[in-house]
DNA sequence: CCATTAATTATCG
DNA sequence: CGATAATTAATGG
């Protein structure tokens, strides 16, 4: 195991940033980094865990095939903490993570990072506060789905990786159809049709994954109107 | 409005 | 070239 490695990644984490030197040496006591290619997976559901898993770097999607169906609950961008809650319960995993682009993830020891919850406040504080943001999230994604019609989510789907995953207009999709209706609850064929539609509106380009927003303005509008 | 089915076409390895 | 993904059209809930 590399040593001093947690003091170098440090500046990533809010959470980490408050953790004294003390900590921070036993943290990179009881944790390993690892490099994971797009497309693999970190972890399943229902297998014990016993690690905080850190995102260093990259983009992973947190998904379930408990249903017949697989089903994307929602990605996440580094720097964020996967495991937290099933950690901190039962130890077993709700879901599964996989990643959709290189990713670099720290397994942190779970007895360690619940020591450091009990004695440092200001860290505690830092997971409390993700996880409440998390929380929040869900709410907002819960409702969309529940009020918006397929071509209102695929709209948002496009607008979210515009903006908070590639800050451009111009990206490439890193689902297939497939996923993306697995991540929005529209079967893949619906997928293919509205992004199809949105091309023939010269709302986006759209060239394989290769996807430009044209007119996010439109874009907006339908997705707030569902 | 959208899932499903099925048939066709494109793309990947 | 065979397998997999994407597209397109038709049908029905």
């Amino acid at each position: 195991m590399q040593k001093t490695l947690c003091q170098n990644c440090i500046l990533q984490s809010d959470a980490a940033i408050k953790l004294i030197k003390n900590q921070l040496n036993e943290l990179t006591d009881h944790c390993s980094r690892v490099e994971f290619k797009p497309g693999e997976i970190i972890f399943k559901e229902n297998a014990i865990s016993t690690n905080v898993v850190y995102i260093q770097r990259g983009l992973v999607k947190i998904h379930t095939d408990n249903f017949s169906k697989d089903r994307i609950l929602r990605l996440t961008k580094a720097p964020s903490y996967l495991c937290l809650p099933g950690v901190l319960g039962d130890s077993i995993n709700r879901f599964s993570a996989t990643t959709i682009e290189p990713t670099l993830a720290c397994f942190i020891d779970i007895h360690v990072f619940k020591k450091f919850i009990l004695e440092n406040g200001d860290f505690a504080y830092q997971i409390i506060l993700a996880l409440s943001q998390n929380e929040i999230k869900s709410f907002q994604v819960s409702l969309n789905l529940a009020q918006k019609q397929a071509n209102g989510r695929v709209a948002d789907a496009l607008l979210y990786f515009a903006r908070e995953i590639y800050n451009s207009q111009v990206f490439m999709l890193p689902f297939s159809r497939q996923e993306l209706g697995d991540w929005m609850g529209i079967s893949r064929e619906s997928v293919s049709r509205i992004l199809g539609e949105f091309h023939s509106a010269h709302i986006i380009y759209q060239n394989g994954k290769e996807i430009t927003i044209l007119n996010e303005e439109l874009l907006e509008q339908i997705s707030q109107k569902g």
